[in-house]
DNA sequence: AAGAGGCCCTGATAGC
DNA sequence: TGCTATCAGGGCCTCT
């Protein structure tokens, strides 16, 4: 499901939700997420407040008052669901309102607060917890990941210097974490269609108006799905059950075989598996 | 060192 | 109906 603005919309909600609220009791009914739940998962996260919930790349960071940290991540199909109780202090499972969202398969851990709890639910197991010790470690945890598109470094003299001699194609750079973070699958499509650049381009061809293109675009893109609630496909929802709109105004993700979105290009959506993931692009104004 | 490819896993859908 | 193959929003590891 998520790239960075799926992630921020999640951040949003939870952070809402749980800010201030102490974990009361923690239940884990699978461990075997991409990494193994580490076995003091639950006691590090008992009787602690939530004092905010951040968002570095397509992680979620939930700060703890004892300076340590929840980190999350969801992997290709992660959810997180909130469940209310209705009978405070008591935590049969049967006190809980039935989600009409929550699956009844692959809820693998279970986050108690006095009066709600948060389901993370991931069939594919993608995703995964780790528990950070503090400020210290947590800046370690991101040292190789490159700067979010926001970050005022990823300008045109990073995106530029980086990209020479390199004979990676250009796709393939927006997809890599350590190049740029946050950036998935669908927003690399999306942002290299307005950027008019063929994914396949080497990026050492790319000229510095095509890099600047590249960053202004970035910004654009991942800022315009955050504000339009992130994008539903199969069934991507926020923790309170809300679907995303940005599906709907994908210039090529998805729309193969049909008419170019840019105005007078006769152009045709053409998909190619770049590095195994699909990719959709101009075969006209996309150069 | 950079870059390509395989792999982790389940579920939905298409095609026979 | 039931089988098989293919494809999904990610990221880590290994090999060349």
């Amino acid at each position: 499901m998520p790239e960075l603005p799926e992630v921020e919309i999640v951040r949003q909600s939870l952070d809402k939700k749980i800010i201030q609220k102490k974990v009361k009791k923690v239940i884990i009914r699978n461990r075997n997420l991409r990494f193994k739940i580490p076995l003091n998962f639950e006691s590090f996260l008992k009787n602690q407040k939530i004092l905010n919930v951040k968002r570095f790349s397509k992680y979620l960071i939930i700060s703890l008052s004892n300076k340590g940290y929840c980190l999350l991540h969801l992997g290709m199909s992660g959810t997180v669901h909130i469940i209310y109780n209705y009978k405070k202090n008591n935590f049969t499972n049967t006190s809980f309102y039935n989600s009409p969202s929550l699956p009844t398969k692959h809820n693998h851990v279970e986050i108690f607060f006095d009066n709600l709890k948060i389901v993370y639910n991931d069939p594919r197991r993608f995703g995964f917890f780790e528990i950070i010790k503090n400020n210290k470690l947590l800046i370690k945890r991101f040292i190789n990941l490159g700067p979010e598109p926001f970050d005022y470094k990823f300008n045109l003299k990073y995106v530029f210097s980086f990209f020479k001699e390199k004979e990676k194609n250009i796709k393939n750079f927006l997809l890599d974490q350590n190049f740029v973070s946050g950036i998935g699958n669908i927003y690399a499509s999306e942002i290299l269609f307005l950027s008019k650049i063929n994914p396949m381009k080497k990026a050492k061809l790319l000229t510095k108006k095509e890099c600047r293109r590249i960053v202004l675009n970035s910004k654009r893109v991942l800022l315009d799905a955050i504000k339009k609630g992130g994008s539903t496909i199969r069934d991507f929802k926020n923790i309170s059950g809300t679907k995303g709109s940005f599906q709907k105004y994908f210039k090529v993700y998805q729309r193969e075989g049909q008419r170019c979105k840019r105005l007078k290009c006769d152009g045709n959506v053409k998909k190619k598996n770049i590095s195994n993931r699909s990719t959709f692009f101009c075969n006209i104004c996309q150069k």
